[in-house]
DNA sequence: GTTTAGCACTCGATACAATAGAGTGCTAAC
DNA sequence: GTTAGCACTCTATTGTATCGAGTGCTAAAC
């Protein structure tokens, strides 16, 4: 090892190049290749040589003797990094992002499954989301409605306006008193508590505030635990997995298959996501290996994190090859997780600061 | 053309025997491996000949001089119209699958999800499901609810257990016996229409019923009617795509992108649903070519539809490769719709006959 | 000392010919 | 009517030669 083996200006440069190129192509990038197209003011032969440092340094890999190079996961995570320029989006495209994006929002299910389709539209990868269970999330209303002769519906509301639903079946057709009456009693009972103070027990124990016969009351009280409990019961949305099989990289069908097959785990797309709960602020990258999950490890994924309200905390992403066009993504990955912000606020009004 | 080219038992024998061979192998089968492994009596040459034939009829197919026979969709045709034989599936296999459909539904959705992801997991295919548009649905229930200062919840349920919701805010803060007037009010104007006598106009109609200034009002009227109007906005349910990857005919990307984008539209899945409304309660197959849409003219979609109370009817069914294992598919296809039937009946008690 | 031109070398990709084998159609014998 | 036998066809496979992109190294140029 002599002094040209030290990392400096010109090889990051040639390693940005090729990077650069490689994502466009996904073909091994020459020395004559980088030479000809960038500027960088250098024969091939010089390049030939920086390249060979780059390679022994572990940036750039060779996938057979007489093939050209292509970058290794270090040489992605120093792009990433510190060689990435950020382009900017152009207006064109943040407009119709945001246009897209504000279009429609009437339930956090939906903006989520809505997020999730234009992220995966406008980076063309595919992408994840969901918003990890925390039962610290507050109940804010529950009722019972009648709904016809022998049918009552239960409701339950919790913060950051999840609404949960079940319908009940009772032998005999209460009377309307009767419902408002227990709906009342419940939703005093219940409304304000964290989800993580509510159990079986507490919820039975209603019983003994309202003189009531058990057959009547039971049926409703299981269905209130039931569908409050479904509340934390979070999915993961994915959209545009299509998308992936577009890219060469991804025309092996057992890995595609494989990778799939990963996606259908909500399990999955949360270790995917939830990587880095520290700077949950940024953008996170996982490259290729460095990825947890075994079926993802040709992969590489972004995501971000975005509080949504004071309890709750969603993350969203995307996965692509790993000579995905970062740049691009991470524009748009932030670009996406304001508007994503902004829209939730404009629909559950703030976050909501009455709390305690 | 002499008397050999006319259709008899032993040329539907050799006929079966081909594409049950087809079925398992998808490889052309020639009149050997038929001689040698089924029975018959014959030799390869006579076989050959009854094969000639076949294919002079357009039962058959040669994709080149050389190789075996495969079947064209008139063949197939023939096959599932008369010479099938229903396989019954093993005792364990109705059991799990009677198992897991019953194992949780409490929400039609869940349920469409649900019976949706069964259906694939039993065939190995893709299945799909839609209950589609039908505005002759009978609104059972609509009340507002107070959630919290300045947000109040609108709920809507639709004959079937359809529920639907949205939040509104409103700057101030109503009082609680004014909601419920104005719930109590709504409910008895609406509930008992059909989805086709509603619109704006009606719904704003109601202001007239309520004594309250329209700054108030309005709001939430909107939020009536958009709610209401979201109860027939059906999505389709698709499930199991990653299985189609493990058969050779779909290991060329660009054949499985278009079919898997033919899938992100709802309207797509109808269309290869919604082929035979006819014969409405038996099990339709659409062959390759017979299919309508150019994406899906070389996979098979079999399909039912099972009516759901009295004003719905839904539709579930499996696409595959042509070569698919119609027997067993046919099998499972029927006992899912059964089991389906029972479950939705069991969730929303029977077809509501108390109707008009 | 650094850069570059030049050249021998490597190795995948492509093209082509030869071969093997599966399957057919046809004819003649049973 | 059936089947054994055979010539024929066509794909798939294998082997061989060639091409070319790209490399590493050396020696000359700067």
């Amino acid at each position: 090892m002599n002094s040209s083996d030290w990392m400096n200006e010109r090889k990051l440069n040639i390693l940005r190049a090729v990077i650069n190129d490689y994502i466009m192509t996904a073909e091994p990038i020459g020395s004559r290749t980088i030479a000809r197209k960038h500027e960088l003011g250098l024969s091939s032969a010089t390049i030939r040589n920086e390249m060979a440092d780059l390679e022994e340094m572990g940036y750039l890999a060779q996938p057979h003797t007489s093939a050209g190079r292509i970058p290794s996961v270090k040489g992605y995570r120093l792009y990433v990094d510190h060689l990435i320029r950020l382009t900017e989006l152009t207006l064109e495209e943040v407009i119709s992002i945001r246009n897209a994006i504000s279009e429609q929002a009437f339930e956090l299910n939906r903006l989520m499954r809505h997020v999730t389709s234009i992220l995966s539209e406008a980076t063309g990868y595919i992408s994840i989301a969901t918003i990890p269970k925390m039962n610290q999330n507050k109940i804010k209303a529950v009722q019972v409605l009648p709904v016809e002769p022998g049918k009552l519906l239960v409701v339950s509301v919790a913060e950051g306006g999840i609404v949960r639903n079940r319908l009940v079946r009772i032998s005999v057709t209460p009377d309307p008193n009767f419902v408002q009456k227990v709906s009342r009693v419940l939703n005093s009972k219940i409304s304000g508590l964290n989800m993580n103070e509510i159990n079986l027990e507490v919820i039975r124990g209603i019983k003994e505030d309202i003189q009531v016969p058990d057959s009547m009351l039971m049926p409703i009280l299981d269905a209130v635990y039931d569908c409050i409990g479904s509340i934390d019961s979070n999915e993961a949305y994915v959209d545009g997995t299509v998308n992936l099989l577009g890219y060469p990289e991804f025309h092996d069908p057992v890995r595609v298959r494989e990778l799939f097959r990963l996606l259908d785990e909500e399990n999955n797309i949360q270790q995917l996501l939830n990587r880095d709960e520290t700077n949950s602020t940024n953008v996170t990258i996982s490259i290729g290996t460095e990825n947890r999950l075994e079926q993802a490890r040709d992969s590489t994924v972004v995501s971000t994190s975005c509080p949504m309200g004071d309890s709750m905390m969603s993350s969203i992403g995307i996965i692509g090859p790993t000579r995905m066009d970062y740049s691009r993504v991470i524009s748009i990955m932030k670009l996406d997780r304001r508007l994503f912000k902004n829209e939730f606020e404009k629909l559950y009004n703030g976050n909501n600061s009455e709390e305690t």
